[in-house]
RNA sequence: GUGGGUAUAGCUCAGUUGGUUAGAGUGCCAGAUUGUGGCUCUGGAGGUCGUGGGUUCGAAUCUCACUAUCCACCCCA
């Protein structure tokens, strides 16, 4: 127990983390590039937010959540996806006094209480964008064509955008009442997990994966032939819009969405390569979310990206991460009779200050166990440290790549310059 | 919540029809004449064989339960 993680979570270990890093710089710098500002916000939130954010019938609320009650007996859960957390800071802080577009990003752990498979984690990191304020499909197609040129700039070709309409507040309980009408007489031959959609949220029969169901649906009208004028025309804005910017899609109309707050476009990219969880990315438009969080009544839209799966698709596609992998210092400072060891200290230190990256033995170790290490952990140069460097003020400074020493003056300012000049040619 | 596979050293894995001090490779530490890494050689540390019961003279090996892990269903990022 004491020294087992718990279920569903994952250490990111020092060879990972400069991967994670350069990915979020890449995303960190398109959003800027967009005119997205970062938010952060906490990882813990009232349980009500989500119950009436995220929807009670949703399974995300039913089953998924880590909820507990604190000290002050106050209902708490852990942030089981990014949007809604970000609407009550967006309500809380006033922003809606700001001038609009408001566009935010973030980067996020996620809680669910799942079961473990591939691509499925409980605490899993999410990359986010939330826009507020925009009416029409330009922000829809915007947020998509972020995504896209991150999966462009990350050479990640294998994700595929499927995007959908699934109405309004308006239109929507006319195609309910016409798909629950068409579902009544093939009731009987519905899943288990149908029958129980059936009563409490119909809609997500749509996406099921079970061969009668699907066959069942394939026959069902479609959402996007009983849209109002106005998401119609919202839908087919998008799709202009996306073809503009040259985003391939395929439409999708069983994209359904595990949210209840999405309003007309959603979307999703999905993947091959990350198990039985396609999907890599997804969100889609919250058109009344602002208003059922207590704020005044503002479109929005964003999506949240699985970076655990992101990872997944690049490493089965072969994308290597953008950024270098962290290199050895410049110089390792070996010291040979222990009363170099301030020398040495000092010597590090300056260097250091000077910008050069320098370490020095801390394990008490032999010259030559120091070297190994020196060598182990990628060290460009070396320079030995003992009583007679000390009293000479001169000694030699090595090439670990050659092998080949030079006399050098022990400074740390002659150290810098032979460093810089050799890392010129 | 439902199903299936797996569980031996930090890591990757051997381990015969059950047989007594459980192995290899790699990694880690130390040494191979005194102040210089990589190659090589030698030595060392490191395992309650996932946990608990059962069968047996004897279990890493057979059996049951539990736990963990992986994969699929479900759901989602």
């Amino acid at each position: 127990m004491l020294t087992r993680a718990p279920k569903g979570t994952k250490d990111i270990l020092p060879e990972e983390t400069w991967k994670w890093q350069a990915i979020e710089k890449t995303a960190a710098d398109i959003c800027s590039e967009f005119g997205y500002r970062e938010i952060r916000t906490p990882v813990f939130e009232h349980t009500e937010l989500f119950q009436r954010g995220v929807g009670d019938s949703t399974d995300i609320v039913r089953k998924e959540m880590y909820t507990f009650t604190d000290k002050g007996d106050r209902s708490i859960t852990l942030r089981p996806e990014g949007t809604a957390g970000v609407v009550r800071s967006y309500v809380e802080n006033g922003m809606a006094s700001l001038p609009h577009p408001v566009k935010l990003y973030y980067f996020m752990t996620i809680y669910r209480y799942e079961k473990m498979q591939k691509g499925r984690l409980r605490e899993h990191h999410q990359f986010g964008v939330e826009v507020f304020g925009p009416e029409g499909p330009g922000a829809d197609v915007e947020v998509i064509c972020l995504l896209s040129m991150l999966f462009d700039r990350l050479k990640i070709k294998g994700v595929k955008l499927r995007i959908n309409s699934i109405g309004c507040p308006k239109c929507r309980p006319v195609f309910r009442e016409t798909f629950i009408k068409y579902l009544e007489p093939l009731y009987d031959d519905l899943c288990d997990a149908c029958k129980t959609r059936y009563n409490i949220n119909p809609m997500r029969i749509m996406d099921c994966k079970s061969e009668t169901c699907s066959n069942i649906v394939k026959g069902a009208p479609s959402v996007t032939d009983y849209l109002c004028r106005e998401c119609a025309v919202h839908f087919e804005g998008l799709k202009a819009g996306l073809e503009n910017m040259g985003i391939v899609y395929t439409l999708d109309r069983n994209i359904v969405r595990g949210q209840d707050y999405y309003t007309r476009t959603v979307f999703e990219f999905v993947s091959d390569n990350v198990g039985a969880q396609g999907t890599v990315c997804g969100g889609g438009r919250y058109d009344g979310l602002v208003a059922e969080c207590g704020g005044p009544s503002t479109p929005g839209i964003g999506f949240g990206l699985g970076m655990e799966r992101l990872f997944l698709e690049m490493d089965s596609c072969g994308c290597p991460p953008p950024g270098e992998e962290p290199q050895g210092p410049a110089v390792y400072i070996a010291v040979t009779g222990r009363e170099a060891d301030a020398a040495a200290c000092k010597l590090a230190c300056e260097l250091r200050k000077a910008g050069i990256s320098a370490e020095t033995d801390l394990m008490g170790r032999s010259l030559k166990a120091q070297m190994k290490y020196a060598d182990k952990i990628g060290a460009a140069y070396t320079i030995v440290i003992g009583s007679s460097e000390m009293d000479s003020g001169s000694g030699e400074i090595k090439d670990m790549k050659t092998g080949i020493t030079m006399s050098i003056q022990i400074s740390a300012d002659k150290i810098a310059e032979i460093i810089r000049e050799e890392r010129n040619d």
